[in-house]
DNA sequence: ACTATAGGTTTCATAGAATGAAACATAGTT
DNA sequence: AACTATGTTTCATTCTATGAAACCTATAGT
C-alpha cells in the first residue's frame, strides 16, 4: 500500500499518495462527498478537504452545482487522451475483467478474430476448484462458441462471407443454423454456447464495440455447465453486455 | 497559478499541486524525462524524482521501456471514463456533427467551459485538404474566438464578472468592445470571429442549450478565412444555430 | 423552541514529512 | 581520460502537512 518495492523502500510522497487514492475513489463511483470520501481513505475530515481543495483548484475535480459533491474535472479527461493507445487491449482491460471474475465467478476471456479463427487475447480464471481453465493465445474456430458466434454476428457481411464460406468449417456445424442465429444474436445484444465446443462447458458473450462504432473484440464468462445453466445465463447477461460495452469505450 | 481564490488564500497542498504540475505536462507532449520534467516545473530533480516515484507507483505514469521516459498510465484512462458530463455529450454529440461536417464540408468542434477557459471536447474535421485542425482536449483563452464569445453570452453574470476581471485576459482585447459584441450574440443567436485566434481561420459559433434552458456547450464550424468569407457566415449560421439547437434538445 | 446530528470550514500548535544540496552512479562524447 | 548529461541516493534542516477541536450551517427529531 505505501511506496514499497522488492524489499527496498523507496520514499513516496505521503500527501501526494493520499490525493491519488482519492481521484481513484473516482474509479468506483463518480459522486463523493468531503465526509464519504473521509471515510473511504480512512483521512481527517481537514486532510481531506485541503487535499479536496487543491484537486479541485487543478481542475483534477469539481463539484456538481446540483449535489454539492465532487466529480472528476475535465482536466482528468484532457489528459487522458494522450494516453498512449499503443498498450494493447489485453492490458488494458484487465482491469475491468478481473472484476468481473470476481463478480461472477467464473473465468472471463477476451477473444480478437485473427482471418478465420479467434484467439483469446487474455484471461482471467475462476478460482473455483471445478473451473474453465483458458489459456492465453489459444486459438479456435470461429463456428463454434458463444465468443465466435458474437465475432461473426458484428463483422462486417464480408467477413461473414469468408468465415461460411471456409474450407475447415466443421462440417456438422449447419451454415443456416449459423445465420439464423447470427440474427438473433444482434437483436439481443449477446450470444451463449452451451456444450458446442467444449463439452460441459458453456459460456455468455458480447459484443466490445469501440467509440468509432466498430467491433474489436469479444467479453465471455464461461464455466461448467452445472453451474451456468440457461437461467444462469440469462441472469448474467447484462452484467457482461455492460461491462463489454464500457470496455468499449475505452477505446477509439 | 498558486493556491489562491479571491482574495481568500486556502491552503492548498504544496507537494500536491507540483505532482498534478507534473501531470499537466503531459497535456503539452506524451514524453518526458526526469530532467525535462525538472525543468520545465522548476523544481530539484530529488523532488521531480520522488514525485515522479509516487506517481508512477499509482499507476498515473508509467514508464516506456523503449525509451526509459515517463508517458501517462492506463490509471489515468481509467478515470477519464469516469468524467461524467463531457464523455457524454461527445458521444451523444457526434453523429450530428458528423452530419454538419459533412453538410457544410468545414471542420465542426465541440467546447466547453471549464474555470476561465475552453476545452474542446469533441472535434470532426474537414476533408479537405486545406482544413481546420481541431485537436481535441485543447484549451484556449475564453477571451477570443467566435465559441468564447458563446460561452461567455450565455453564462450567469457572476461567471461573466470571473471572465472579465481575470487577471490573464489578454490586453489587446478590450473589454467594453467584447461587452458589447456579447449583447449582439445574444439577440442573433450566433457569434463569429474573423482570424481571432489563430490568423488565416475564421469560425461561426452556436450555444447549445438544454431543455432545462442552460447552456452546456458552443457548436462551431471553422476554416479558413478564404472559404468562409463574412457572407458564407451569414448564410451557413442559421445552420449551426439549427443543428446546435437539436443538439441542446438531446440533453436534459 | 430546543436539541441533536451531520456535513462542511477554519484555526492552530506540533511532529515529522518533504525538501534541496551534494555526493554518487552510469552511460555516452570529445 | 576527462567531460557532460542523466538518473539515484543520502541526510540534516525547515517549514509543510497534519489531526484535534472549535466553529458554522442546515435539516431532522422531540
Amino acid at each position: 500500500m505505501s511506496g514499497e518495492k522488492e524489499g527496498r523502500a523507496y520514499s513516496a510522497v505521503r500527501s501526494v499518495e493520499r490525493a491519488l487514492d482519492i481521484l481513484l475513489c473516482f474509479a468506483e463511483k463518480n459522486e463523493w462527498s468531503l465526509t464519504e470520501i473521509s471515510r473511504k481513505v480512512a483521512l481527517n475530515k481537514s486532510t481531506v478537504f485541503r487535499l479536496l481543495y487543491t484537486l479541485e483548484n487543478k481542475g483534477f475535480l469539481q463539484r456538481d452545482p446540483e449535489t454539492e459533491k465532487y466529480r472528476l474535472g475535465l482536466r482528468m479527461w484532457e489528459l487522458s487522451v494522450h494516453v498512449k493507445l499503443s498498450d494493447d487491449m489485453a492490458t488494458l482491460f484487465l482491469p475491468e475483467m478481473t472484476l468481473l471474475r470476481d463478480r461472477l465467478g467464473e473465468t472471463v476471456s477476451l477473444y480478437v478474430r485473427d482471418h478465420l479463427e479467434r484467439v483469446r487475447i487474455q484471461a482471467v480464471e475462476s478460482t473455483q476448484a471445478i473451473r474453465r481453465v483458458a489459456p492465453v493465445g489459444a486459438r479456435m474456430p470461429l463456428a463454434l462458441g458463444a465468443s465466435s458466434k458474437i465475432l461473426v454476428a458484428y463483422a462486417s457481411p464480408d467477413v461473414q462471407q469468408q468465415v461460411l464460406n471456409d474450407p475447415e468449417w466443421p462440417p456438422q456445424v449447419d451454415r443456416n443454423d449459423f445465420r439464423c442465429q447470427l440474427e438473433q444474436i444482434l437483436r439481443q445484444g449477446y450470444a451463449t454456447s452451451i456444450e458446442e465446443r467444449e463439452p460441459g462447458t458453456s459460456a455468455v458473450s458480447a459484443p466490445i464495440i469501440n467509440r468509432s462504432g466498430n467491433l474489436i473484440a469479444a467479453l465471455a464468462v464461461s464455466g461448467p455447465s452445472s453451474r451456468l445453466s440457461p437461467e444462469k445465463m440469462v441472469e448474467i447477461a447484462p452484467v457482461v453486455i455492460e461491462t463489454a460495452a464500457r470496455m468499449g469505450k475505452l477505446v477509439k
